[in-house]
DNA sequence: GCTACAATTGACTTTTACGTAAATAAAATA
DNA sequence: TATTTTATTTACGTAAAAGTCAATTGTAGC
């Protein structure tokens, strides 16, 4: 595994500019190293990244995300925390289990507006 | 199935201001009857409203939702239209499985933090 | 017909998540 | 060494999705 990416390596891997990555950076999400003002991003960097964007994708916020991430560096820490995180977790998990839910409806929608679709078509006499 | 609902039932049931549902009205989204000039909302528009907030919770902005409802709404049309129409729901559809993807991964990481949550209590000799 | 209260409308504000541009510096290349 | 290229910082801008507030307008009960 590499030990550093640039910024622009980074966009280009991940389709993102470098205004975006720079403001994850300014939120606290990651924290690349520097070689005098240039950026180095190391594979937790890296990892960071792909957690945030995949956040995204599902329609946390930033602020969510920065829960999440909080989240999963935060052992070692005293009992009552502990238990605190843990229902953190919890709660998340029900969140994604929501989402999972609205994504099997989604789909299953999505199927019947595709077989209207192809009635139709075989109406309208279309081969194939 | 009830005739009608109020605004503010549907604020009640669904935990939404009134504003956001005018909004959508708005936005074209739903389009509620009128009585005078009061809002009547019929099942189809409590329909409407249930996918809205489905599509909101997994991160597809108005635009993306309102092209999920035309879509829904689309048939009659002609041959190339549905084709086109079809290419959009399998769109829709690859969308729906890599958040899906993400959702797997994100609940796995979960399980992670959890397992190393409470390792961590029994380190610190939690009993239960 | 008056009062109380719910609903509507329109304008303005706020928050989030970046985009864009300008100025500067450092690094790479010719 | 001159010239691109690449990166940084700072600052202002913007679009989406509502929230908030004020001024009206209906309308239900008495």
């Amino acid at each position: 595994m590499r030990d550093f990416y640039t910024i622009t390596e980074l966009t280009k891997e991940f389709g993102i500019s470098t205004r975006t990555i720079r403001f994850y950076e300014d939120e606290g999400l990651i924290k690349p190293v520097r070689r005098g003002r240039t950026r180095l991003f190391r594979p937790v960097d890296r990892g960071l990244l792909k957690l945030i964007l995949r956040g995204k994708r599902l329609g946390f916020s930033i602020a969510e995300i920065r829960e999440i991430i909080e989240m999963y560096k935060a052992p070692p820490g005293e009992a009552g925390q502990m238990r605190l995180l843990i229902q953190k977790v919890n709660e998340r998990r029900e969140e994604l289990y929501q989402k999972r839910r609205d994504i099997e409806e989604t789909l299953n929608e999505l199927d019947n507006a595709e077989e209207a679709c192809l009635a139709r078509m075989a109406e309208l006499g279309v081969g194939k």
